[in-house]
DNA sequence: TCCTGATTTTACAATAACTTTACAAAAGTT
DNA sequence: AACTTTTGTAAAGTTATTGTAAAATCAGGA
């Protein structure tokens, strides 16, 4: 897990990646909001831990920023701000922020948050690549490959593997799929569904035997074996 | 909503009672961990604000009793704690609490934590599982396992065994399986039940022994020994 | 505009699930 | 024990659901 510390003290940042390190986790420190938004445009973190007084442009429109762009807007954020600005924690916790530490920290508990929101990050759709088995689906290029080789799938063929592998496992009627993929005002009722699993089936190859048929509910994605 | 706010300091929870309600929230207060369990047994809160500090039994405990039953182990947990025990937050951040508060906190980040926690924890309630014994029938899979291996059920099958397990040791006529399982209006009147409650037996294995029958009247699922 | 590929609809075939039937076995009743 | 009632069992018959293919429709780009 990749974790960047936005941070204008030395020597705080230092412990802070320190820390994390010792931890297992991969973590980078970032001085101010321009190197740290540089290295933003060629990396995401898995994390963000960001300190809301900063020389210049400050944590709360980074935050902001972060918020807007749809690259970054789901990587979760934690704050950093000095003992008594409630104004600001609510201020942050209402632009989006996932928690914040109050300074002076104590290391231990640094890491307790980190871990807990990644706990709780993780079966949102913060992730950008979803896989089972040899299947990779990445969302931020809408492709698909089983085992390295790319597979072209029409738009409504990709939202539905999108559908099962976010959820693996889970059983699908019919309804739930049209609502969630063509949205919840659609008329037609038939077996377009049907259609499109048949021919997710075929182009996923091998791989076309993991959705199963539930007769009389719909279809799973299955993912044991 | 409903929230309670166990806190022996009456001013405090004067005004966390207060405050939660006049953010539309339904919120009670508790002074001690013994009427906070009395009225458990009755009924159950959407959120719970836990105060570390307590007379008697401390909210450290009372957390790990919430979380050891399956009836409470859901409810999400804010803990409040006095500035500056680092031990204590980490520690309950570890057992389960979903969120916590350094006191003294102020009445707007109070809220504004409430309801992140209540929006975080909205969809994870999801996961519907009945249990009895080695067999585990799974709503959302809509799969059912015994001893981990897969059993693979009809859809009547399912469905007879869903009402057993979530009414486990209760006689059902046929005619209560039917009105359950066919629904009000079905015309057909024969051994059909008999026959799925054979084929369901079959398919469970040693389970199978544990769908009764009571002569005269129906089947019924028997969980003891 | 037409053309292309994606999507939806339709019709029918294949298959799995469900129901009925008939009889055997077991459990109560007299 | 003989009879009646109820349940178990197996197989055949029926229905419902899903797979499949091809045609019709739609949407977006040249």
């Amino acid at each position: 897990m990749i974790i960047w510390c936005v941070e204008d003290d030395a020597s705080i940042r230092d412990i802070e990646v320190y820390t994390l390190n010792s931890a297992d986790f991969e973590a980078k420190g970032f001085s101010d909001a321009d190197s740290f938004r540089n290295a933003l445009a060629k990396e995401k973190p898995d994390l963000i831990l960001l300190d809301i007084m900063l020389p210049g442009e400050d944590g709360v429109e980074l935050l902001k920023f972060l918020r807007e762009n749809p690259d970054t807007c789901t990587i979760p954020v934690i704050m950093a701000t000095a003992k008594g600005m409630e104004y600001d924690k609510v201020h942050s916790l209402d632009l989006g922020a996932d928690d914040y530490l109050v300074k002076p920290f104590g290391m231990m508990e640094m890491v307790s948050r980190v871990k807990a929101v990644l706990r709780r990050c993780k079966p949102s759709d913060t992730q950008r690549i979803l896989r089972a088995g040899g299947l990779v689906l990445n969302l931020e290029e809408h492709t698909v490959t089983a085992d390295g080789k790319r597979i072209q799938l029409t738009l409504k063929e990709f939202e539905i593997l999108r559908l099962f592998l976010s959820h693996p496992g889970m059983a699908f009627t019919r309804d739930q799929l049209f609502l969630d993929i063509w949205g919840a005002d659609y008329v037609g009722e038939t077996r377009t569904v049907d259609m499109h699993i048949r021919t997710l089936r075929g182009k996923l190859g091998k791989y076309g035997k993991m959705i199963e048929t539930v007769r009389g509910i719909g279809y799973r994605f299955e993912v044991r074996e």
